[in-house]
DNA sequence: AACCCCATCAACCGCCACAGA
DNA sequence: TTCTGTGGCGGTTGATGGGGT
């Protein structure tokens, strides 16, 4: 580890176990707390945050150090999808282990991963380029022989939303498209107030995201019925009608909102926070996290299965078919 | 055996939000 | 309203150890 090292007579890289137990003592007799002065009291050579950060990070009672479980794992690739790198957030959803675990773990472990499975860790999409795919399948229209079992492999539904896309020049004004198709698709969770919102921006990654895919499965049920049938053949002029209107295109704030949350070179907004997007622009959130939050049972239906995997190369290949299962559920 | 490369993770750093004076 | 202290957060660093050559 670090070397040990002084700066103004207060002591740097790792602790010792004098230490520990010096700091241990303290806090339990006078409880965590005005870490400034902690130091000269409990008698260490230390500054007040790095007492604070030993005693977080690792000494406080209740830390679970070793390997993460699948749950764990999922949890976290779960929360952020959702959350980010708001790694406090996820850890206060993740008994017995720290900010700085979770933050570790994601850049060696499952970041890693992710991207060896084809899965932007950023964004949690599949790393495709969506005017590549479009391509793709604008030829394969016109060209049936390319892909002759392109109706059993994709969606006809998909199939025809990625047609209206690469027909709209700007990527803004598939942005806007895109929100505007999912809000008329569930018109339901956007009239609902909700402690948890998401910018629209994010829908694109939502629509995308085979993962996201699977986890409004729920919400599906909770569809009125009068919101906007996908199955119906009309349903694509209704919704070029309904999201290419000019009002679409003239509201300043939420083009220029999509437009910059968009923007490839940002880096995966908290994208969610509770109080500074307009209720007509929130997306509700409360299903994702309710598999997560409200419940102690496996976030997917594979997880009591996945219990009994301990290997490495054993965890990877199966973040490789849950995906794999993923798309497919998402596109079928 | 020696060296190099790389993954890991504890610890640090800089910044920020908030509460209280 | 401003200042100051405190604690929290996210990003980064670097010591260490293991594997490969």
């Amino acid at each position: 580890m670090r070397k040990i090292a002084t700066e103004n007579g207060l002591k740097k890289g790792p602790w010792s176990e004098e230490e520990d137990l010096k700091l241990i003592q303290y806090v339990q007799t006078h409880g965590p707390g005005h870490w400034r002065t902690l130091p000269k009291k409990a008698g260490l050579q230390r500054c007040g945050k790095s007492c604070r950060l030993r005693w977080t990070n690792y000494l406080r009672p209740g830390i679970k150090r070793g390997r993460f479980s699948f749950e764990e794992e999922e949890t976290i690739i779960q929360l952020h999808s959702v959350m980010g790198n708001k790694w406090s957030a996820i850890a206060a959803r993740l008994p017995g282990r720290t900010d700085n675990e979770i933050k570790n773990y994601w850049n060696t472990h499952i970041r890693k991963r992710l991207l060896q499975n084809g899965i932007d860790p950023v964004t949690h999409t599949p790393q495709v380029n969506f005017l590549d795919l479009s391509s793709v399948l604008n030829s394969a229209r016109v060209d049936p022989s390319t892909f002759p079992n392109l109706q059993t492999l994709v969606n006809p539904q998909v199939l025809k939303l990625v047609t209206i896309l690469s027909s709209l020049s700007k990527n803004e004004n598939r942005e806007l498209f895109l929100n505007n198709y999912l809000n008329t698709m569930n018109p339901y969770q956007n009239h609902q107030n909700s402690n948890f919102t998401c910018a629209p921006s994010n829908l694109t990654s939502t629509l995308l995201n085979p993962r996201h895919d699977l986890m409004h499965a729920n919400d599906v049920q909770n569809i009125p019925e009068n919101s906007v049938n996908m199955n119906d053949d009309t349903s694509e002029d209704i919704f070029m009608r309904a999201c290419l209107t000019d009002d679409c295109f003239t509201i300043p704030s939420y083009s220029n909102q999509s437009t910059a949350q968009t923007s490839e070179n940002s880096s995966f907004q908290p994208s969610c926070t509770e109080n500074n997007i307009p209720s007509s622009q929130q997306f509700n959130y409360e299903s994702v996290l309710s598999s997560s939050m409200s419940s102690t049972t496996p976030l997917v239906s594979s997880s009591r299965f996945i219990n009994d995997i301990t290997a490495e190369h054993d965890r990877e290949s199966y973040y490789g078919s849950m995906f794999n299962l993923d798309i497919q559920k998402s596109i079928y």
